[in-house]
DNA sequence: TGTTGCGTTGACGCCGACGGCAAGGTTTAG
DNA sequence: CTAAACCTTGCCGTCGGCGTCAACGCAACA
């Protein structure tokens, strides 16, 4: 399977699989005339780069998930390196739902505030006399 | 008061109040010298800037709030176009508190089925006669 | 043999809010 | 006179995941 072939059947373009090699997460072979050569496992190796990155994942969290699928196993999950960032993802994730719960508590008082405001301006507005 | 003291005042940098210059936000006299003068209105404009960077908008969401603040109301968010921006802000948090949570769901459940499968495979391990 | 359609590497562009540096002018104090 | 401590404009660098050329090589078909 050549780079355009991958890359029309992972969703994705073959700038973003050259991309990935660079980054040390996808290793085709090489054919005779330099072309990337890669065989059916790196289509699975792709999708779940892909699924990881649709979460929030970046490329270097990724690396384990890829290595784990590599080393044979059926789901690039089960492996210790992917638990620890499984783990570490979902505080994070956690955090910042907490963060953003603050963000939005702030943003509702706000906007409580300056609609209370302009009611009684408006109040006042009607109630002068002209 | 120059734009060091301005700068101090506000804990912020000379840079950040330049760079809010040159997008619209901050607008000071210049004295014969050429040096930036900023009188003490322009402090509450920086502390509102700061503020809802922290909060998450970007500086053109902030642009109505100071020129709410500068038109003489007492807080930046009474004006239409600001409570325009918080609405439409506060449906941005929303949106993205789901898709968050929809992520954290998702982390729980990988995370949960991984450890699963190391407690099943260890078992087996451990049941292996050697 | 020319065209079309693959592939290759390399390099710049993007976004946003600045940081940092260069190269200079001004003001004040010693 | 000079040093320090301000100020000015201008331009490049940062981060991540690519998009978008440019300039070229290789393959296959009419």
């Amino acid at each position: 399977m050549l780079i355009g072939e991958l890359a029309e059947r992972a969703g994705t373009s073959t700038r973003t699989l050259r991309y990935y090699e660079t980054r040390g997460l996808v290793r085709p072979r090489r054919s005779a005339n330099g072309y990337r050569v890669y065989d059916d496992a790196e289509l699975r190796v792709v999708h779940e780069i892909r699924a990881l990155l649709a979460v929030g994942f970046d490329l270097d969290d990724i690396r384990p998930f890829v290595a784990c699928l590599r080393a044979g196993n059926s789901s690039g999950d089960v492996c210790p390196d992917s638990v620890a960032v499984l783990r570490r993802k979902l505080a994070e994730v956690d955090d910042y739902l907490d963060r953003l719960g603050a963000v939005r508590r702030q943003l509702h008082d706000q906007l409580a505030h300056a609609i209370a405001h302009r009611e009684k301006t408006c109040l006042r507005t009607r109630n002068r006399p002209d």
